[in-house]
DNA sequence: GTCTATACGTGGATAGAC
DNA sequence: GTCTATCCACGTATAGAC
Protein backbone atom coordinates (compact mmCIF):
# COMPACT_ATOMS: atom_id res chain seq x y z
CA UNK A 1 0.00 0.00 0.00
CA UNK A 2 2.61 2.56 1.17
CA UNK A 3 4.64 4.13 -1.65
CA UNK A 4 8.44 4.93 -1.17
CA UNK A 5 10.40 7.28 -2.66
CA UNK A 6 9.57 10.01 -4.83
CA UNK A 7 5.96 9.78 -6.15
CA UNK A 8 4.95 8.52 -9.34
CA UNK A 9 4.13 10.49 -12.42
CA UNK A 10 7.12 12.93 -12.12
CA UNK A 11 4.54 14.90 -9.85
CA UNK A 12 5.89 18.14 -8.70
CA UNK A 13 5.45 18.57 -5.20
CA UNK A 14 6.73 22.57 -4.31
CA UNK A 15 4.09 23.40 -7.06
CA UNK A 16 1.16 21.19 -6.12
CA UNK A 17 1.77 22.69 -2.42
CA UNK A 18 1.34 26.14 -3.88
CA UNK A 19 -1.29 25.67 -5.96
CA UNK A 20 -3.41 24.01 -3.48
CA UNK A 21 -2.37 26.62 -0.68
CA UNK A 22 -3.08 29.51 -2.92
CA UNK A 23 -6.69 28.91 -2.85
CA UNK A 24 -7.19 27.77 0.76
CA UNK A 25 -5.13 30.66 1.86
CA UNK A 26 -7.62 32.83 -0.11
CA UNK A 27 -10.77 31.21 0.42
CA UNK A 28 -10.12 30.37 4.43
CA UNK A 29 -7.84 33.30 5.18
CA UNK A 30 -4.90 32.17 7.55
CA UNK A 31 -5.80 30.13 10.13
CA UNK A 32 -8.38 28.27 8.25
CA UNK A 33 -6.41 26.93 5.95
CA UNK A 34 -4.60 24.29 7.99
CA UNK A 35 -1.52 22.63 6.97
CA UNK A 36 -2.80 19.67 6.92
CA UNK A 37 -5.38 20.00 4.63
CA UNK A 38 -3.51 21.69 2.01
CA UNK A 39 -1.43 18.91 2.10
CA UNK A 40 -4.15 16.66 1.61
CA UNK A 41 -5.41 18.64 -1.06
CA UNK A 42 -2.05 18.73 -2.72
CA UNK A 43 -1.66 15.13 -2.19
CA UNK A 44 1.78 14.94 -0.12
CA UNK A 45 2.25 14.55 2.95
CA UNK A 46 1.68 17.10 5.38
CA UNK A 47 5.57 17.76 6.64
CA UNK A 48 6.14 17.92 3.23
CA UNK A 49 5.14 21.68 3.54
CA UNK A 50 7.74 21.88 6.33
CA UNK A 51 10.19 20.46 3.94
CA UNK A 52 9.88 22.59 1.22
CA UNK A 53 9.20 25.49 2.71
CA UNK A 54 10.03 25.76 6.46
CA UNK A 55 6.50 26.04 8.36
CA UNK A 56 2.97 27.65 7.56
CA UNK A 57 4.40 31.18 7.82
CA UNK A 58 6.72 30.93 4.99
CA UNK A 59 4.19 29.14 3.15
CA UNK A 60 2.06 32.03 3.28
CA UNK A 61 5.16 34.40 2.12
CA UNK A 62 5.98 32.43 -0.50
CA UNK A 63 2.24 32.01 -2.04
CA UNK A 64 2.43 35.94 -1.49
CA UNK A 65 5.45 35.96 -3.95
CA UNK A 66 3.64 33.98 -6.59
CA UNK A 67 2.94 36.56 -10.02
CA UNK A 68 0.09 38.50 -9.26
CA UNK A 69 -1.97 40.36 -11.91
CA UNK A 70 -2.09 44.52 -11.05
CA UNK A 71 1.00 45.74 -11.44
CA UNK A 72 1.60 45.91 -15.24
CA UNK A 73 -1.92 46.70 -15.57
CA UNK A 74 -1.65 49.95 -13.66
CA UNK A 75 0.94 51.57 -14.78
CA UNK A 76 -0.29 50.91 -18.15
CA UNK A 77 -3.50 52.43 -17.67
CA UNK A 78 -1.79 55.82 -15.87
CA UNK A 79 -0.01 56.25 -19.30
CA UNK A 80 -2.64 55.74 -21.75
CA UNK A 81 -4.47 58.79 -20.03
CA UNK A 82 -2.83 61.48 -18.79
CA UNK A 83 -5.29 64.23 -17.39
CA UNK A 84 -7.79 62.27 -16.03
CA UNK A 85 -6.59 59.13 -14.69
CA UNK A 86 -8.48 58.05 -11.85
CA UNK A 87 -11.60 56.93 -14.19
CA UNK A 88 -9.19 54.84 -16.33
CA UNK A 89 -7.75 53.43 -13.15
CA UNK A 90 -10.95 52.95 -11.33
CA UNK A 91 -12.58 50.80 -13.92
CA UNK A 92 -9.39 48.71 -14.65
CA UNK A 93 -8.94 47.75 -10.78
CA UNK A 94 -12.98 47.36 -10.26
CA UNK A 95 -12.74 44.77 -13.39
CA UNK A 96 -9.67 43.22 -12.14
CA UNK A 97 -10.77 42.82 -8.29
CA UNK A 98 -14.11 41.21 -9.93
CA UNK A 99 -11.85 38.32 -11.50
CA UNK A 100 -11.52 35.34 -10.50
CA UNK A 101 -7.40 36.01 -9.83
CA UNK A 102 -8.98 39.45 -8.38
CA UNK A 103 -11.17 37.97 -5.65
CA UNK A 104 -7.93 35.24 -4.87
CA UNK A 105 -6.17 38.55 -4.24
CA UNK A 106 -8.40 40.00 -1.85
CA UNK A 107 -8.44 37.07 -0.15
CA UNK A 108 -5.06 36.70 0.43
CA UNK A 109 -4.94 40.56 1.68
CA UNK A 110 -7.99 39.89 3.76
CA UNK A 111 -5.82 36.76 5.39
CA UNK A 112 -2.36 38.41 5.88
CA UNK A 113 -3.86 41.88 7.71
CA UNK A 114 -3.94 40.25 11.10
CA UNK A 115 -0.42 38.48 11.11
CA UNK A 116 2.96 41.05 12.11
CA UNK A 117 4.88 39.30 9.46
CA UNK A 118 2.25 39.19 6.38
CA UNK A 119 1.59 42.46 7.19
CA UNK A 120 5.36 43.04 6.29
CA UNK A 121 5.53 41.42 3.77
CA UNK A 122 1.75 42.76 1.71
CA UNK A 123 4.30 46.09 2.63
CA UNK A 124 6.63 45.16 0.73
CA UNK A 125 4.54 43.50 -2.23
CA UNK A 126 2.51 47.12 -2.51
CA UNK A 127 5.22 49.03 -2.58
CA UNK A 128 7.38 46.86 -5.11
CA UNK A 129 4.68 45.82 -7.23
CA UNK A 130 2.08 48.17 -6.90
CA UNK A 131 3.15 51.80 -6.31
CA UNK A 132 6.82 51.98 -7.58
CA UNK A 133 5.31 51.17 -11.23
CA UNK A 134 2.75 53.40 -10.76
CA UNK A 135 4.87 56.23 -9.27
CA UNK A 136 7.43 55.68 -12.19
CA UNK A 137 4.56 56.90 -14.85
CA UNK A 138 3.57 59.74 -12.64
CA UNK A 139 3.79 63.43 -14.18
CA UNK A 140 4.45 65.19 -11.05
CA UNK A 141 8.16 65.93 -10.01
CA UNK A 142 9.67 62.64 -8.18
CA UNK A 143 9.98 64.54 -4.77
CA UNK A 144 6.09 64.21 -4.89
CA UNK A 145 4.97 60.23 -6.08
CA UNK A 146 5.92 58.95 -2.75
CA UNK A 147 3.41 60.96 -0.72
CA UNK A 148 0.63 61.05 -3.84
CA UNK A 149 1.01 57.43 -4.27
CA UNK A 150 0.47 56.50 -0.61
CA UNK A 151 -2.85 58.57 -0.70
CA UNK A 152 -4.09 57.18 -4.10
CA UNK A 153 -3.27 53.70 -1.72
CA UNK A 154 -5.34 55.00 1.12
CA UNK A 155 -8.62 55.93 -1.17
CA UNK A 156 -7.94 52.17 -2.77
CA UNK A 157 -7.22 50.40 -0.23
CA UNK A 158 -10.30 51.76 1.94
CA UNK A 159 -12.48 50.87 -1.70
CA UNK A 160 -11.37 47.45 -1.73
CA UNK A 161 -11.94 46.98 2.24
CA UNK A 162 -15.30 48.72 2.44
CA UNK A 163 -16.77 47.61 -1.35
CA UNK A 164 -15.27 43.60 -0.72
CA UNK A 165 -15.00 42.55 2.52
CA UNK A 166 -17.00 44.41 4.57
CA UNK A 167 -19.86 45.34 2.22
CA UNK A 168 -21.36 48.51 3.09
CA UNK A 169 -24.47 49.53 1.61
CA UNK A 170 -25.35 51.05 -0.93
CA UNK A 171 -21.49 50.97 -1.79
CA UNK A 172 -21.58 46.75 -2.09
CA UNK A 173 -24.11 47.17 -4.42
CA UNK A 174 -22.77 50.36 -6.62
CA UNK A 175 -22.11 49.81 -10.37
CA UNK A 176 -18.93 50.86 -11.43
CA UNK A 177 -19.89 54.03 -13.14
CA UNK A 178 -21.30 55.09 -9.64
CA UNK A 179 -17.72 54.42 -8.41
CA UNK A 180 -16.18 55.71 -11.14
CA UNK A 181 -18.08 59.04 -10.48
CA UNK A 182 -17.63 59.47 -6.93
CA UNK A 183 -14.17 58.52 -6.65
CA UNK A 184 -12.17 59.09 -9.86
CA UNK A 185 -11.99 63.02 -8.55
CA UNK A 186 -10.80 62.10 -5.38
CA UNK A 187 -7.45 59.74 -7.53
CA UNK A 188 -6.82 62.78 -9.97
CA UNK A 189 -6.24 65.02 -7.09
CA UNK A 190 -3.99 62.60 -5.23
CA UNK A 191 -2.39 61.70 -8.38
CA UNK A 192 -1.53 65.24 -10.09
CA UNK A 193 -3.86 67.59 -7.96
CA UNK A 194 -3.00 69.99 -4.86
CA UNK A 195 -2.34 68.06 -2.11
CA UNK A 196 -0.30 70.59 0.47
CA UNK B 1 -6.15 23.68 47.72
CA UNK B 2 -8.77 22.99 44.98
CA UNK B 3 -11.50 25.38 45.48
CA UNK B 4 -15.28 24.31 44.98
CA UNK B 5 -18.13 26.22 44.16
CA UNK B 6 -18.24 30.06 43.29
CA UNK B 7 -15.43 31.93 43.66
CA UNK B 8 -14.52 33.96 46.31
CA UNK B 9 -15.45 37.35 47.27
CA UNK B 10 -18.25 37.86 44.75
CA UNK B 11 -16.12 38.50 41.83
CA UNK B 12 -18.44 38.74 38.60
CA UNK B 13 -16.62 35.79 36.37
CA UNK B 14 -18.29 37.11 32.99
CA UNK B 15 -17.00 40.76 33.49
CA UNK B 16 -14.14 39.82 34.34
CA UNK B 17 -13.66 37.39 30.99
CA UNK B 18 -14.40 40.90 29.00
CA UNK B 19 -12.31 42.42 30.43
CA UNK B 20 -9.59 40.39 29.67
CA UNK B 21 -10.63 39.42 26.18
CA UNK B 22 -10.74 42.84 25.11
CA UNK B 23 -7.25 43.43 25.87
CA UNK B 24 -6.13 40.37 24.43
CA UNK B 25 -7.77 40.55 20.56
CA UNK B 26 -7.12 43.84 20.00
CA UNK B 27 -3.24 43.40 20.88
CA UNK B 28 -2.48 40.01 20.18
CA UNK B 29 -5.30 39.39 17.21
CA UNK B 30 -7.87 37.03 17.03
CA UNK B 31 -5.59 33.84 16.58
CA UNK B 32 -2.89 34.99 19.49
CA UNK B 33 -5.43 35.80 21.88
CA UNK B 34 -5.80 31.98 23.48
CA UNK B 35 -9.13 31.11 25.96
CA UNK B 36 -6.25 29.72 27.80
CA UNK B 37 -4.70 32.72 28.42
CA UNK B 38 -7.92 35.22 28.76
CA UNK B 39 -9.22 32.98 31.35
CA UNK B 40 -6.04 32.92 33.05
CA UNK B 41 -5.75 36.41 33.22
CA UNK B 42 -9.55 36.68 33.90
CA UNK B 43 -8.39 34.63 37.10
CA UNK B 44 -10.59 32.30 35.75
CA UNK B 45 -11.15 28.85 34.56
CA UNK B 46 -10.65 28.28 30.83
CA UNK B 47 -14.50 26.59 30.51
CA UNK B 48 -15.84 29.38 31.60
CA UNK B 49 -15.38 31.14 28.76
CA UNK B 50 -17.31 28.77 26.82
CA UNK B 51 -19.56 28.52 29.76
CA UNK B 52 -20.69 32.14 29.80
CA UNK B 53 -20.34 32.83 25.71
CA UNK B 54 -20.59 29.40 23.84
CA UNK B 55 -16.92 29.88 22.01
CA UNK B 56 -13.98 31.94 21.57
CA UNK B 57 -16.06 33.36 18.45
CA UNK B 58 -18.99 34.58 20.47
CA UNK B 59 -16.86 35.83 23.15
CA UNK B 60 -15.12 38.42 20.65
CA UNK B 61 -18.81 39.22 19.16
CA UNK B 62 -19.55 40.19 23.06
CA UNK B 63 -16.45 42.28 23.09
CA UNK B 64 -17.14 43.95 19.81
CA UNK B 65 -20.36 45.39 21.17
CA UNK B 66 -18.86 46.74 24.56
CA UNK B 67 -19.45 50.59 24.11
CA UNK B 68 -16.74 52.05 22.25
CA UNK B 69 -15.85 55.56 21.58
CA UNK B 70 -16.05 56.92 18.49
CA UNK B 71 -19.93 57.39 17.48
CA UNK B 72 -20.90 60.54 19.75
CA UNK B 73 -17.06 61.75 18.96
CA UNK B 74 -17.81 62.57 15.42
CA UNK B 75 -21.29 63.84 15.25
CA UNK B 76 -20.48 66.53 17.14
CA UNK B 77 -17.47 67.27 15.57
CA UNK B 78 -19.46 67.59 11.63
CA UNK B 79 -22.53 69.65 13.93
CA UNK B 80 -19.30 72.60 14.73
CA UNK B 81 -17.92 72.84 11.15
CA UNK B 82 -20.63 73.11 8.93
CA UNK B 83 -18.27 74.39 5.46
CA UNK B 84 -15.41 72.31 6.06
CA UNK B 85 -16.01 68.92 8.28
CA UNK B 86 -13.43 67.48 6.57
CA UNK B 87 -10.42 68.81 8.50
CA UNK B 88 -12.13 68.82 11.96
CA UNK B 89 -13.70 65.04 11.22
CA UNK B 90 -9.47 64.09 10.83
CA UNK B 91 -8.10 66.04 13.09
CA UNK B 92 -10.59 64.65 15.81
CA UNK B 93 -10.21 61.09 13.90
CA UNK B 94 -6.29 60.87 14.18
CA UNK B 95 -6.15 61.97 17.69
CA UNK B 96 -8.75 59.08 18.48
CA UNK B 97 -6.78 56.65 16.69
CA UNK B 98 -3.53 57.37 17.99
CA UNK B 99 -5.27 57.10 21.85
CA UNK B 100 -5.33 54.27 24.21
CA UNK B 101 -8.70 53.10 23.36
CA UNK B 102 -8.15 54.04 19.78
CA UNK B 103 -5.35 51.48 19.00
CA UNK B 104 -7.56 49.09 20.57
CA UNK B 105 -10.55 49.81 18.17
CA UNK B 106 -7.71 49.48 15.38
CA UNK B 107 -6.36 45.92 16.61
CA UNK B 108 -10.20 45.02 17.39
CA UNK B 109 -11.20 45.32 13.66
CA UNK B 110 -7.73 44.06 12.35
CA UNK B 111 -8.15 40.95 14.31
CA UNK B 112 -12.08 40.64 13.16
CA UNK B 113 -11.36 41.30 9.09
CA UNK B 114 -10.35 37.52 8.13
CA UNK B 115 -14.37 35.87 9.75
CA UNK B 116 -17.09 36.36 7.75
CA UNK B 117 -18.80 35.96 11.01
CA UNK B 118 -17.01 38.67 12.93
CA UNK B 119 -17.08 40.85 9.62
CA UNK B 120 -20.53 40.58 9.77
CA UNK B 121 -20.59 42.25 12.96
CA UNK B 122 -18.07 44.76 12.30
CA UNK B 123 -20.43 46.22 9.46
CA UNK B 124 -23.34 46.23 11.74
CA UNK B 125 -21.30 48.37 14.68
CA UNK B 126 -20.07 50.62 11.49
CA UNK B 127 -23.51 51.16 10.35
CA UNK B 128 -25.18 51.65 13.68
CA UNK B 129 -22.58 53.53 15.58
CA UNK B 130 -20.21 54.96 12.97
CA UNK B 131 -22.36 56.04 9.80
CA UNK B 132 -25.88 56.36 11.15
CA UNK B 133 -25.04 59.09 13.60
CA UNK B 134 -23.16 61.01 11.07
CA UNK B 135 -26.21 60.66 8.36
CA UNK B 136 -27.95 62.25 11.15
CA UNK B 137 -25.85 65.26 11.13
CA UNK B 138 -25.58 65.89 7.45
CA UNK B 139 -26.92 68.45 5.48
CA UNK B 140 -27.77 67.09 2.21
CA UNK B 141 -31.06 65.49 1.75
CA UNK B 142 -31.46 62.36 2.95
CA UNK B 143 -31.75 60.31 0.06
CA UNK B 144 -28.07 61.18 -0.66
CA UNK B 145 -26.42 60.62 2.63
CA UNK B 146 -26.17 56.43 2.54
CA UNK B 147 -24.17 57.25 -0.77
CA UNK B 148 -22.37 59.88 0.39
CA UNK B 149 -20.98 58.35 4.03
CA UNK B 150 -20.19 55.25 2.45
CA UNK B 151 -17.46 57.00 0.21
CA UNK B 152 -16.43 58.35 3.35
CA UNK B 153 -16.02 55.36 4.94
CA UNK B 154 -14.21 54.08 2.32
CA UNK B 155 -11.56 57.24 2.27
CA UNK B 156 -11.46 57.18 6.41
CA UNK B 157 -11.11 52.94 6.09
CA UNK B 158 -8.50 53.72 3.58
CA UNK B 159 -6.16 55.77 5.67
CA UNK B 160 -6.77 53.71 8.77
CA UNK B 161 -5.23 50.89 7.18
CA UNK B 162 -2.29 52.64 5.59
CA UNK B 163 -1.05 54.50 8.25
CA UNK B 164 -1.67 52.28 11.21
CA UNK B 165 -1.59 48.69 10.01
CA UNK B 166 -0.03 48.17 7.02
CA UNK B 167 1.98 51.42 7.57
CA UNK B 168 3.04 52.84 4.41
CA UNK B 169 5.63 55.84 4.33
CA UNK B 170 5.69 58.05 4.12
CA UNK B 171 1.94 58.39 4.89
CA UNK B 172 2.47 56.75 8.46
CA UNK B 173 5.17 59.44 9.48
CA UNK B 174 3.48 62.15 8.33
CA UNK B 175 1.97 64.64 10.87
CA UNK B 176 -1.41 65.41 11.05
CA UNK B 177 -1.51 69.24 9.08
CA UNK B 178 -0.02 67.22 6.22
CA UNK B 179 -3.14 64.15 6.39
CA UNK B 180 -5.73 67.00 6.94
CA UNK B 181 -4.55 69.39 4.26
CA UNK B 182 -4.36 66.25 1.53
CA UNK B 183 -7.40 64.81 2.69
CA UNK B 184 -9.60 66.69 4.28
CA UNK B 185 -10.90 67.88 0.65
CA UNK B 186 -12.06 64.54 -0.36
CA UNK B 187 -14.30 64.27 2.89
CA UNK B 188 -15.75 67.53 2.06
CA UNK B 189 -16.55 66.83 -1.14
CA UNK B 190 -17.69 62.89 0.15
CA UNK B 191 -19.83 64.72 2.32
CA UNK B 192 -21.65 67.45 0.36
CA UNK B 193 -19.64 68.14 -2.84
CA UNK B 194 -20.75 66.81 -6.32
CA UNK B 195 -20.41 63.35 -6.43
CA UNK B 196 -22.68 62.21 -9.43
C1' DG C 1 17.12 15.36 -1.80
C1' DT C 2 12.53 13.46 -1.31
C1' DC C 3 9.22 11.11 1.07
C1' DT C 4 6.81 8.31 5.18
C1' DA C 5 5.84 7.57 9.89
C1' DT C 6 5.45 8.98 14.28
C1' DA C 7 5.44 11.90 18.29
C1' DC C 8 5.13 16.24 21.06
C1' DG C 9 3.06 20.43 22.76
C1' DT C 10 -0.83 23.55 22.59
C1' DG C 11 -5.10 25.07 21.04
C1' DG C 12 -10.53 25.07 21.47
C1' DA C 13 -14.15 22.47 23.02
C1' DT C 14 -17.07 19.05 25.75
C1' DA C 15 -19.01 15.77 29.48
C1' DG C 16 -19.87 15.19 33.76
C1' DA C 17 -18.79 15.48 38.82
C1' DC C 18 -19.52 18.58 42.61
C1' DG D 1 -22.15 27.73 38.41
C1' DT D 2 -17.83 26.00 38.72
C1' DC D 3 -14.08 22.90 38.02
C1' DT D 4 -11.68 18.34 36.39
C1' DA D 5 -10.71 15.32 32.99
C1' DT D 6 -10.61 14.36 28.45
C1' DC D 7 -10.89 14.80 23.42
C1' DC D 8 -9.58 15.96 18.89
C1' DA D 9 -7.27 19.05 15.49
C1' DC D 10 -3.59 21.87 14.75
C1' DG D 11 1.53 23.24 13.73
C1' DT D 12 5.80 21.35 14.09
C1' DA D 13 9.99 18.41 14.88
C1' DT D 14 12.43 14.19 14.27
C1' DA D 15 14.00 9.66 12.60
C1' DG D 16 14.68 7.05 9.06
C1' DA D 17 13.40 4.66 4.34
C1' DC D 18 14.27 5.18 -0.51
Amino acid sequence: MARRGPRPGGADTRADILVAAERAFAEQGYDGATVRRIAATAGVDPSMINHHFGGKDELLMAVLELPMDPQPMVAAVLGASPTAPGAALLRRALAAWESGPGQLTIGMLRSSLHRDRTVGLVRQLLERRVLAPIMAEMTVPEAERPWRVSLLATQMLGLIMMRYVIRIEPLASADHDQIVTAVGPTIDRYLQGDVD
